[in-house]
DNA sequence: CGCCTTTGACCCGCGC
DNA sequence: GCGCGGGTCAAAGGCG
């Protein structure tokens, strides 16, 4: 069942670069932005050669003359004084006899009027021995001059086209990033997919999964809270009350409440039953020892932003099914079910029970008004590998966490851009909606799948469900790898700025849609991307056809030494089963 | 027998 | 303090 998304990520690479002759298109072009926007921002620039365009860029397109620096450098001062067609810049260059005309007798005056500046020269001059030659041979030069202006004009309006297509081809990448991510997910996911199903429906052989699962498991994580500081002390399980400084730790397991300071006790306290309930078997503890230890660099900065909120995240799934619940990849055990308000349609809770001690629960809820529509919504970290049926959507969901977490929600309130974040979490620049509400209690992604998807998505029909997604969320790895969402989240991250007034500002104002993130991009406000993470994962990616190995090494460019996930794969999982030990 | 679902009771936070 | 609603517990029952 859950093989295969909606999402049609292969789309057409080729299509997102200009050209795929090139070695590897997209750090080239990453890097050219980038280069780019520090020289936009250099004073003097001139000598530098911004513009490196691969061939891929251009290759759509008209050949861009060999002449390097000089036109580049002409482009640069054309953007600073685009009003003007003209610009001294040309005499500047290399034409000592205009550029000493231009400067003596021009002024302000732009070269355009180079005309005037000559009689005036002649004016001057008059009188003397009017050299007639000379002046033909300024005029021609002159002439030549305007020739070359015109066509450095042209020029830099190609650039600028080119730029554009750079921009665009930017954000793109960042979507068929994600996209190789989910597809190579699938392919996994296809070998085992008879496997799957059987775990999934019949739950029958937790090992031959384990068996099966031989990548390394990113642990998703739903946010990066989860992360944050003081694992160790985390305890609460998985519901501290919304509020309580303790939240940071949203899904640690309870039986580190020994560690916890006073205030956790409350929910120690509450958690008393729960504690001999979840008996969180040393693997646990072990897992968020191992996170704890884990030094990666990404998580500082995620811990900066996500700091003292350190709310819950959650990621909301709207998706039609004429199921009572989305087979998602993992295993659940249903253990309650409340008639919610303002809804005729009971709601069901669910918890993971693919791990003892998992936190993670989920809820599924008809939509009041249409109840073709199935609203998932996951909460906390799985402490336990993911199948990769799960990965697939986990993938998606805990990118969306991550973003969400990421960005200081603290001030992130309300609706973003759905586009935006939508393009960055269902690749192929789907139409469907994502939303990001982080008014409380809980930041909540909202991805709504129940759109058509895009033509692009369609190409590869979703197997057996109605719902776009396969494999269905279980996002939110736990233990170690926010920093696996960080990659796919961070460019557009930092790109839009979730976290804060800048986002609501600039997204706010103006229906981005489609523009949306080139006119990020050419905002001075361009964050300072990590462009180097980014472009040397895709750069790996691209270079190395083992998605797998490129994907470790995009991961550990962030990571640094962290101990990528493939942490705790704890037999735990055996025992996943038995939750009913619990209650005796 | 083991596992799962059902469902009423219970706990807790929040608003009035 | 009280009521409400969300969320969870856990006994009871069903199913394979």
């Amino acid at each position: 069942m859950d093989k295969g998304w909606g999402l049609t990520l292969a789309s057409d690479p080729v299509s997102v670069f200009s050209s795929s002759t090139n070695n590897s298109p997209v750090g080239s072009f990453l890097k050219i932005k980038r280069d780019f926007i520090t020289d936009h921002n250099m004073a003097d620039s001139r000598s530098k050669n911004m513009f490196q365009f691969p061939g891929c860029l251009s290759a759509g397109q008209d050949e861009q003359p060999p002449s390097a620096a000089q036109e580049v450098d002409f482009f640069k001062e054309k953007i600073i004084n685009d009003d003007s067609k003209t610009t001294s810049v040309t005499v500047k260059k290399e034409n000592p006899i205009a550029e000493a005309a231009t400067r003596t007798s021009l002024g302000v005056n732009t070269g355009l009027h180079l005309a005037n500046t000559r009689s005036d020269q002649s004016t001057v001059d008059d009188g003397v021995s009017s050299d007639v030659d000379d002046k033909r041979s300024k005029n021609n030069e002159l002439a030549q001059l305007q020739v070359e202006l015109q066509k450095m004009n042209t020029e830099n309006r190609r650039l600028k086209d080119m730029l554009g297509q750079v921009t665009s081809n930017y954000s793109a990448l960042q979507m068929h990033f994600v996209a190789l991510m989910q597809q190579h997910q699938q392919q996994n996911h296809g070998k085992e997919s008879n496997t799957e199903q059987e775990n999934v429906e019949g739950k029958s052989s937790e090992e031959k999964r384990h068996e099966d699962v031989v990548v390394p498991r990113q642990f998703m994580d739903l946010g990066p809270s989860a992360e944050t500081d003081e694992l160790s002390n985390s305890s609460s399980d998985e519901r501290t009350p919304s509020g309580t400084p303790q939240n940071h730790v949203e899904d640690a397991s309870p039986k580190n409440n020994a560690k916890l300071p006073h205030d956790q006790e409350k929910s120690t306290f509450r958690d008393g039953k729960r504690i001999g309930r979840e008996e969180s078997p040393e693997s646990e503890s072990q897992t968020w020892k191992a996170q704890k230890l884990d030094p990666s660099a990404g998580r500082a900065a995620i811990e900066q932003s996500t700091d003292a909120t350190m709310r819950k995240a959650r990621v909301s799934v709207r998706a039609r099914s004429e199921a009572p619940m989305i087979t998602d990849g993992c295993q659940w055990r249903k253990y309650g079910q409340k008639m919610a308000k303002g809804n005729p349609c009971p709601r069901a809770y669910y918890r993971c029970t693919m791990a003892v001690g998992c936190p993670v629960r989920k809820q599924v809820q008809r939509c009041a008004e249409d109840r073709t529509i199935l609203i998932t919504t996951y909460e906390g970290n799985h402490n336990h590998p993911l199948p990769p049926a799960a990965m697939a959507m986990a993938s998606t969901t805990a990118a969306a966490a991550s973003m969400l977490l990421s960005g200081s929600m603290s001030s992130a309130d309300g609706i973003m851009n759905p586009n935006l974040l939508a393009r960055a979490i269902l690749p192929g620049g789907s139409s469907n909606m994502a939303t990001i509400s982080a008014s409380a209690p809980f930041p909540t992604v909202t991805l709504d799948l129940t759109q058509n998807p895009n033509p692009l998505q369609l190409q590869r029909p979703p197997p057996q469900f109605q719902v776009p997604f396969p494999g269905q969320p279980q996002n939110f790895g736990p233990v170690t790898a926010p920093q696996l969402p960080q990659v796919f989240g961070q460019a557009l991250y930092n790109q839009s700025k979730f976290s804060g007034l800048q986002l609501s500002q600039e997204i706010g104002t103006s229906q981005l849609g489609h523009h949306a993130q080139p006119h990020l991009l050419h905002s001075g406000q361009q964050p300072s991307l990590s462009h180097d993470t980014l472009s040397a994962a895709t750069a790996a990616i691209t270079a190395d056809p083992n998605f797998t190995a490129a994907l470790a090494a995009a991961i550990s460019s962030i990571i640094g030494g962290a101990n990528s996930n493939t942490t705790a794969t704890n037999n735990n999982n055996s025992n996943a089963t038995n939750n009913t030990s619990h209650r005796n």
